[in-house]
RNA sequence: GGGCGCGUGGCGGAACUGGUAUACGCGACGGACUUAAAAUCCGUUCCCUUCGGGGUUGCAGGUUCGAGCCCUGCCGCGCCCACCA
């Protein structure tokens, strides 16, 4: 018997696999195809446990399709823009480019030692210009259908970064980054009118019945559809009468546009508010000192999740009043408020105290009354009254004139439909959702292709000049975008008058580029952005598998960008990916030692006990809980070092085993030995198997009416477990079909006999075993299958299917329980006469002495499943 | 504050969507082989038991012939969003 050769067999059958191009993908034909893909990586330089579980996930996928018999893209790319290569170059004084390609030439070859059955002949790299040349063109066209503009606006500063950063790139205040306190600064952007979609993207999240409950709940609060009204209310000098605010409102308007869900609660407003970042306010403030001073104080606020809670509601009253839309002669006081928020509805408000927990407490800080116009059910008109808590729930309207008795549904549309009639408004739906800023000032990104020019404003690059690319020669030793400093760069002629004009500098967003790589890959190196005919025929992705972080950012961008592309005439779909897998993290035990320094796994060694020591010294080491694995807790396993030690099929057998896709996984060291003996174990099972077992047709001996019971039996077993692993595949449950695997593994080798039949039934047996194990551990499976005498590699060799003659029973085990509680089983044929079977569980020893006597009072027959005597 | 999810042996997890709870693996223990170790192979492994059985899916109830699964209320953990009018 040969040994199990790791290095050989792994380095051997993906040189094969290579030279025969076995993974190259099909022209668009008539076959049913499968589009297969994982989020393309970063090229931070060296793969990650993270990257070997997607990747695998991913593969496994592939390979079972293929075998099955469709025609699979499973493409690679690099997400190759991006900040960590400006950071190096600053630190390294290495070009981002030279950095990257780098990164991408390691990370390549890692990947590849894992054997994934990627058609690396479409390799796809953001950062070629053969690549973003075409959504600079595809940006020009969403320039003219009206889906991108700029425009000045406050934007999400990265102090550290120093870049903007777009709202789904804030968490908690911070860059998603840099983790800098972001901070508000207001600067002209280019836009995608993302919110044009808003509805779309929205409604279809019903119909993507392939992606999880959870990213589609996540895309529907991000979208955040509310339907209320717009309110327009007249502005006047309130009674305290100054009339410096004539310039005010003569360049601003006067009249105040509001929007709120609770049209019906206008009746107890008792104040209009606006954003510290309204025109109105910035207009206002030029006059007043002091709200210049409470704006200014506004902006310096964070947005932290603790800035938010403690933050007191607070406001500044502007000497303007706004005119009630409703009730002839009453005012309500006009504040610039630090709660109100410019980015969303209109950025002013008008507050109910009575039915708003904010409006509430202003109202209470300022001595505004609280007038209660919706009352609860169980409450009377003439006692409820508000203390600290604002009233939200549903009830009859009071104190409303025309409104009044209504319930809130009715009041709602009566209120919309008055200030429709009084031309003060209309009911409105707007969205949390805003559009997607991409503008970066960055040098490792797209560049903008817009050409500033003064006398003709922003001008589109000529596609005759397209592709716009980065210069080499830029200079990182000073901070800020050294596309701005660049001596030549930016200096240009204006395409559309001559003179002298400067390039925006620009970048994008690089969610950008990874908005539309999907794409891409179907015709890589079509002269357009994709060949329409390959783009027809591929997408959308049939599974795209990746992180859930993603949930509202690149999957959200990609669902835009698709409307758009369709919207220009790209292409003619809207979903792109029609499957979605979100995998968990992978976690590992986090070590300290006596000194509370965090050690690497390999600096550890386990005692008995449950304790550990270090190598170095036997000093104690705390064992902590598992936990994400990150550098900073040195609780990180390098693949590459498993692959070395163990080969890529161990690893990849490892990461499916253990947990569902979706969840979480702990790396244990354990699980990866477990799993390297399992296949010292298949590998013995079939060299050793190998010679003594016949090949050919079933004898006769074996046929499913002719075999002895146990013969039987293992044949039953091999084909169920044939049924159960394709189920379990198709349900991307891959931890239960690993399972069902190994429980072949053990029919296998509980089969005793040397005799024909059964040296026949155990090579059944183990081809099965071979073939279902494929697409987990591809390597040792192809030279198995070689090993098996078989001259045509497993990978162009069908999925196995189960034979119906096996799989279906003739007799089933069904349990018997006396009121509830089980008592004994029953073999009874299939499908059995319910009297029959009745007859058979009341004879049974077991249920009698449980009766004890008792009268039977009725008895459940569940077929195929359950007898319930009940007593 | 709003939304979503989870809780099953020492551990990762399984249980056909209401029908024999604990599959498969990890770990542990015992044995065989070995001068010895590793590897391998064979057993045992939810708890209690008077060996007849009895109990067990975070806790307390409910629905049902029957509940890990459905409903109600607690307890605990996790994730997403968040002054969104």
């Amino acid at each position: 018997m040969s040994r199990y050769n790791v290095k050989d067999i792994e380095a051997k059958w993906q040189s094969a696999w290579a030279e025969e191009a076995t993974f190259a993908t099909p022209d668009p034909g008539d076959e049913k195809k499968c589009y297969v893909l994982e989020m393309f990586p970063y090229p931070s330089g060296r793969i990650h446990v993270g990257h070997v579980r997607v990747y695998t996930l991913g593969d496994v996928i592939a390979r079972y399709r293929r075998a099955q018999g469709y025609a699979v893209l499973h493409p690679m790319g690099w997400d190759a823009f991006g900040l960590p290569a400006e950071n190096a170059a600053i630190e390294n004084r290495v070009h981002p480019a030279t950095w990257t390609y780098e990164n991408i030439d390691n990370m390549r070859r890692q990947l590849q030692s894992m054997g994934l059955s990627i058609d690396w002949s479409r390799e796809v790299t953001t950062c070629d210009p053969e690549y973003y040349r075409h959504e600079q063109k595809m940006f020009l066209d969403f320039l003219k259908a009206g889906l991108a503009y700029r425009r000045e606006s406050w934007v999400n500063w990265d102090p550290v970064d120093q870049t903007v950063l777009a709202n789904e790139q804030v968490i908690d205040g911070k860059g998603w980054r840099s983790g800098a306190e972001v901070e508000k600064r207001k600067l002209n952007q280019w836009f995608l009118r993302i919110t044009a979609f808003a509805d779309s993207l929205l409604d279809e999240l019903a119909r993507l019945d392939g992606w999880p409950e959870r990213v589609r709940i996540m895309q529907e609060n991000w979208i955040g559809r509310s339907s209320g009204a717009r309110v327009t209310f007249p502005l006047i000098p309130d009674s305290a009468g100054y009339d410096r605010h004539g310039d005010a409102l003569a360049r601003y308007g006067t009249a105040i546009e509001v929007f709120t869900t609770r049209p019906d609660t206008l009746f107890g407003a008792a104040f209009v508010a606006v954003s510290p970042n309204h025109p109105l306010a910035e207009a206002l403030a030029e006059h007043d000192p002091a709200l210049a001073e409470f704006i200014a104080e506004c902006n310096r606020l964070g947005t932290s999740e603790e800035a938010i809670e403690t933050a007191e509601k607070r406001g500044h009253r502007t000497g303007l009043a706004a005119r009630h839309p409703f009730r002839e002669g009453d005012t309500l006081p006009l504040y610039v408020a630090n709660f109100v928020l410019m980015e969303y509805g209109t950025g002013a408000i008008f507050g109910c105290p009575a039915h708003d927990q904010r409006d509430l407490e202003f109202a209470r800080k300022y001595d505004l009354p609280v007038r209660p116009v919706v009352v609860p059910p169980d409450a009377s008109a003439t006692d409820f009254e508000i203390g600290t808590e604002a009233y939200a729930g549903d009830g009859r309207l009071a104190n409303s004139e025309f409104l009044d008795g209504l319930d809130v549904e009715a009041a709602k549309a009566a209120a919309a439909r008055r200030l429709a009639e009084l031309g003060l408004g209309e009911a409105q739906v707007t969205y949390r959702l805003r559009d997607w800023g991409v503008s970066r000032q960055r040098y490792w990104g797209c560049p903008i292709p817009i050409i500033h020019c003064a006398d003709c404003g922003a001008v589109p690059v000529p596609d005759a000049d397209l592709p716009v690319t980065l210069p080499d020669d830029v200079d990182f030793e000073q901070a800020g975008n050294p596309l701005e400093r660049h001596p030549s760069w930016k200096h240009v002629a204006c395409p559309s008058c001559g003179k002298d004009a400067s390039r925006e500098t620009d970048t994008f967003d690089t969610f950008f580029e990874s908005s539309w790589y999907f794409a891409r890959y179907c015709s890589p190196d079509a002269p357009e952005p994709f060949d329409r005919g390959a783009a027809d025929y591929w997408l959308p992705v049939d599974q795209y598998v990746g992180g859930i972080e993603h949930a509202v950012l690149h999957l959200l961008y990609s669902r835009f960008f698709t409307r758009a592309m369709k919207a220009c005439g790209y292409l003619g779909i809207e979903e792109p990916f029609s499957g979605l897998l979100t995998q968990g993290m992978v976690c590992h035990e986090t070590y300290r030692d006596a000194d509370g320094r965090w050690l690497f796994p390999e600096e550890i060694r386990r005692v008995s006990g449950g304790k550990a020591v270090k190598v170095e010294d036997d000093s104690p080491v705390t064992v902590g809980r598992s936990e994400k694995m990150s550098k900073s807790h040195k609780n990180v396993v390098d693949p590459e070092t498993i692959i070395e030690a163990y080969g890529a099929d161990t690893m990849r057998l490892f990461i499916v085993s253990d947990s569902p896709p979706e969840r979480d996984l702990d790396w244990t060291e354990s699980g990866v030995d477990g799993a390297w003996r399992y296949l010292n174990r298949l590998w013995r099972m079939v060299t050793e198997a190998a010679l003594a077992a016949p090949s050919g047709p079933p004898p006769d001996e074996v046929a499913p009416d002719k075999a002895a019971p146990d013969l039987l039996d293992a044949r039953r077993a091999i084909h169920k477990a044939i049924r159960d692993t394709t189920d379990d595949l198709d349900r991307l449950r891959f931890n239960r079909a690993v399972a069902r695997i190994r429980e072949l593994s053990n029919t296998i080798a509980n089969l005793s006999g040397e005799d024909g039949a059964t040296l026949w039934v155990r090579r059944e047996g183990l081809e099965a075993l071979v073939r279902l194990a494929g697409p987990f551990v591809p390597h040792i499976a192809e030279e198995l299958w070689r090993t098996l005498g078989h001259e045509v590699p497993l990978s162009a060799t069908d999925w196995p299917s189960p034979d119906p003659a096996l799989v279906t029973e003739d007799s089933v085990t069904v349990a018997v329980q006396v009121n509830g509680k089980l008592r004994g089983t029953l073999d009874l044929p299939v499908d059995a006469d319910q009297a029959a079977a009745e007859t058979a569980a009341l004879a049974l020893d077991n249920v009698q002495a449980a009766l004890s006597g008792k009268a039977v009072r009725k008895v459940v027959v569940v077929p195929n499943r359950v007898i319930n005597v009940v007593a």
